[in-house]
DNA sequence: AGGTTTCTAAACCAGTTGGTTACTAACGGA
DNA sequence: TCCGTTAGTAACCAACTGGTTTAGAAACCT
């Protein structure tokens, strides 16, 4: 079998609207860059709200700067995380092409009947 | 210690937010719910794109059902999902916080020098 | 009743995630 | 030069994820 047949391929491909929706999906990382709307923090400032460890931080950043969320510079020993919200852009803009779907009534089961037989001329 | 101290907690306070940006993570998934813009659909019609087995295709519907992104309904022995886009009202609204950020140059070093001196009695 | 279609449940597997502890590196100050 | 602060690496661990195969339930069609 040329397929892989591996069981799990899993987060291979993962594309950048992946990344950043996956580094969104921890509260812990959203708080951070809440956090980060008021300015550029430090490592430790960043991570004085949470009751974690510093490595456990450091990891957090480190998934948010590879979403592209977050850029480091170098200051001293310091290391600041900066707010980069430019990916966040791209996730309002796909989560809006949903708009005309967001309050819609999901009992129309006239419409879904209609689009059941799924051909493409029940459309025009 | 009454603390866990479970190496592991992991997403065990997934709160709904979270849930749904954790369902987008996926390319399939959002694949799906693409599809589902243009009407309700099987579990087979949504799944003819992607070259995985049923079960896996159960397993990515049952994920965007626990987000609350799709409804299940029951017609014969098909089980058709209906999008529910409300949740990504929330994505967007969330997102959309961070507009003023959006363009930011960030090579705004003054601005961070001035929110640096972060220590409370620097302040006072 | 028997067969087909549609979908899910269960068990399994490998890879990722989110956390820990312990150690190390780099910088600034006395 | 040594020390404290700041941050990151390495190794480890348990739970979650995304897929598989196998089997089974539920509704339709003769």
């Amino acid at each position: 079998m040329s397929t892989v047949t591996l069981g799990a391929n899993a987060a291979a491909a993962r594309d950048r609207l992946s990344l950043v929706f996956a580094a969104l999906a921890d509260p812990t990382r959203r708080a951070m860059l809440t956090r980060l709307r008021r300015g550029p923090a430090t490592v430790t400032e960043i991570g004085q709200p949470f009751d974690m460890t510093g490595p456990a931080v450091s990891k957090h950043l480190r998934v948010l700067e590879r979403a592209g969320l977050v850029t480091r510079g170098r200051a001293a020993q310091s290391r600041p995380a900066t707010l980069n919200a430019e990916p966040m852009k791209q996730v309002a803009a796909w989560a809006e092409e949903f708009q005309e779907f967001w309050d819609q009534r999901y009992d129309r089961l006239d419409d879904y009947l209609r689009t059941m037989p799924d051909d493409p001329k029940a459309h025009a």
